[in-house]
DNA sequence: CGGCGGTACGCTGTATACAGGATGGTGTGC
DNA sequence: GCACACCATCCTGTATACAGCGTACCGCCG
């Protein structure tokens, strides 16, 4: 293999790198303030230094590698203060999203339409995860997390500010990193779930305040439960120089 | 000049790009719509095409480009929706940064420093103002700019939230190029020097609340008045294919 | 004269080459 | 034994080469 061709949309090679580094980030399977070289990220993924470093940058945009000029990437520490910043940011964003989301529905049905199908997946979700033993309700949290990406994914499209919507989504990234951060077992599920019902609820009730009242929960919710495991968890991650930005 | 040295900070090719792009965007010596070809782009700023790929990338995060993957990328457009939605996404923003620092303010007398400084500059300004004939006022626009570049600058970096900092420094770009398309005479200046004003008292006084309103405000007359400019010049800009994203 | 096909150009994506710093380890001097 | 300096190594910034893809212009045919 000598040059690329041009292909961009669809075998990108730009693309797949940055795909793969951000799922082995997400994942941690690329733990926080590992190095990324460039040269050696390119000859493990088997590209040139040129995708790599393009998806570098896009990873530091998504505030998943900290990057600083001259130097070797890092993949992004987790601290305290970091989450909660984080947090603080989402609780400004999404319930207002999820408040807009509410009204647009008011006024046009077709937007409710993913929410229903959501809450219809959720309810059944619900319905059967009691049935199960406690090997297979763990074996089940994929399903869950599927169907609250969805809903995020949902709320995104659903925007109607792009500015918003694409803020919200350049957080994403760093959400679900946190979120397979917290093994909360399945009493913290049950209550996402709940939490999930209630947005669903007021949005497809076309009922902005309630909407955004119930993210916000959410949030809250989420933080606290993430702040008791990093504290519990001793987090080894990120040991490197641990800048916490938000005092 | 064969290859380059990586030096970065002080004198790197892919910063000098970007920052002399940005300026030309934002004065509208590149007009919302035109190419921005790599190699012709690198030819005449005497630089190779990784650094204004990389210049380039960093416009598009700005909202200043409109890139997508295979085609060329071409400064954005602005539109009506465009600005409204960037207006609408600010008040979500700026109104609580506002805020935040005002509360940091009670807190902490030193975080308040820069601002009694600015209110300072702006009383000197609005003084010697009224003294001016025509001709020296509009040539004291750009001291006033200065100003309130100044302020939104003081109120990004005393943001105790990262995140809400970083994004509105990210929307910074467009802001600045907007104000260069709305010449709205003295009287919209003097508008704008009372609401910054406003907001500077509030904030030096510690009060959040008035803060948050008074930014609300400024954002409220400022949409006004470039919509009130937007519609009465016709915009010729960005005559290319006009998605209007915000419906 | 209008529609259509072919060709030439330009563009981006990718790969690779080269030069200058930054970093970390090792050896030496105090 | 410790601190400092030197050196090897790696890594990034930049430049350039090559391959495919789209487009636009031009000529040809109906």
């Amino acid at each position: 293999m000598k040059a690329g061709r041009c292909m961009a949309r669809a075998t990108g090679k730009s693309e797949a790198v940055y795909e793969r580094l951000k799922g082995d980030i997400e994942s941690l399977r690329l733990r926080p303030g590992a190095k990324l070289s460039e040269v050696q990220v390119g000859e493990e993924l088997g590209a040139s230094r040129t995708p790599v470093r393009e998806a570098i940058r896009r990873l530091a945009r998504d505030g998943l590698v900290d990057f600083v000029p001259g130097e070797v990437a890092r993949v992004a520490p987790i601290s305290l203060g970091g989450v909660r910043a984080l947090f603080e940011f989402r609780m400004l964003l999404e319930p207002r999203a999820a408040a807009s989301v509410a009204t647009a529905g008011a006024a046009d049905e077709r937007v409710l339409v993913p929410f229903r199908d959501l809450l219809k997946r959720l309810e059944e979700f619900d319905e059967s995860f009691g049935a199960l033993d406690a090997g297979a309700q763990v074996r089940s949290y994929t399903k869950f997390y599927d169907v609250t990406e969805s809903f995020d994914q949902a709320v995104i499209a659903a925007c109607r500010n792009p500015y918003l919507a694409r803020t919200i989504r350049d957080l994403r990234g760093q959400t679900v990193r946190l979120r397979h951060l917290s093994h909360s077992g399945p009493r913290r599920m049950l209550n996402s779930l709940e939490e999930h019902r209630a947005m669903l609820k007021a949005i497809t009730r076309g009922d902005a305040q309630a909407a955004e009242a119930a993210c916000r929960h959410h949030l809250a919710q989420t933080l606290q439960a993430l702040i008791d495991n990093l504290t519990s968890q001793d987090l080894t991650f990120g040991r490197d120089v641990q800048v916490d930005i938000t005092g």
